[in-house]
DNA sequence: GCGACAG
DNA sequence: ATCTTGTCGC
């Protein structure tokens, strides 16, 4: 698929904090998209002691799941894990594999937040934006916010708070296990996302979308 | 100053 | 994320 023409990547954290600030009013938080035929699931693995980032892209039928494309991408690692500015790590990696995509997919599922974030610009949002596909966050554990424990029956949520301000869904994708953290990214909503996830998640505890990509961009070192 | 902290 | 064996539970 063609993505946009990105902006510099080679930021110190304080200007990513900056463009942070400015591209978040460019998120859109509704239902933005046609119908549904294919979801894709994005990852990043490591390689060589983190000096390579390995990104993988898979794409599945929807709603059958099943894998219909799938690229991988390398490049030397760029950017430090800094909590907050997860995407400028990833992301480069992530076009580029991307582009070797041949069915651009109508959805994406990122490994990390959306709008679950201190500055509400989540890799799924900067991801989003940069693709100019919807795209949800689907994260395994808490980056920011409070909230009570969802009940222990699959499709169970309580809200993701940040004062008043709800941010997201603590979802149970399984029964009894831990549950996962939802946020839209760009063009969703969040009750959109929740049905989202749960639609491609019909067994285990993770999307099919997320276990495709993981799986791909962390397995054996092939292609 | 003391914790918390996506992947 | 990644380094790693066995182990508990359905």
């Amino acid at each position: 698929m063609h993505t946009l023409p990105p902006h510099a990547w080679d930021l110190s954290p304080r200007e990513a904090i900056a463009l942070q600030q400015r591209l978040r009013n460019e998120i859109v938080l509704a239902d933005r998209f046609g119908p549904l035929r294919h979801v894709a699931g994005v990852d990043v693995g490591f390689e060589a002691g983190n000096t390579i980032t390995r990104a993988a892209v898979a794409v599945l039928g929807y709603p059958g799941l099943e894998l219909v494309d799938h690229a991988i991408a390398r490049r030397p690692t760029s950017f430090p894990y800094v909590p907050g500015l997860l995407s400028f790590r990833e992301i480069p990696a992530v076009l580029d594999a991307l582009e070797r995509i041949r069915t651009t997919p109508d959805m994406l599922l990122c490994d990390g937040q959306g709008i679950a974030h201190p500055r509400r610009f989540g890799i799924a949002c900067h991801l989003g934006l940069l693709t100019d596909l919807p795209a949800i966050g689907v994260a395994k554990s808490r980056l920011v916010g409070t909230h009570a424990e969802p009940g222990n029956e699959k499709g169970d949520w309580t809200p993701l708070l940040d004062g008043d301000e709800i941010i997201g869904a603590v979802l149970r994708t399984r029964r009894g296990v831990k549950p996962l953290y939802i946020s839209p990214g760009h063009r969703v909503c969040l009750e959109t996302s929740i049905r989202l996830v749960l639609d491609c998640t019909p067994r285990y505890r993770l999307p099919e979308t997320t276990r495709w990509a993981h799986r791909l961009a962390s397995g054996p070192a092939v292609e």
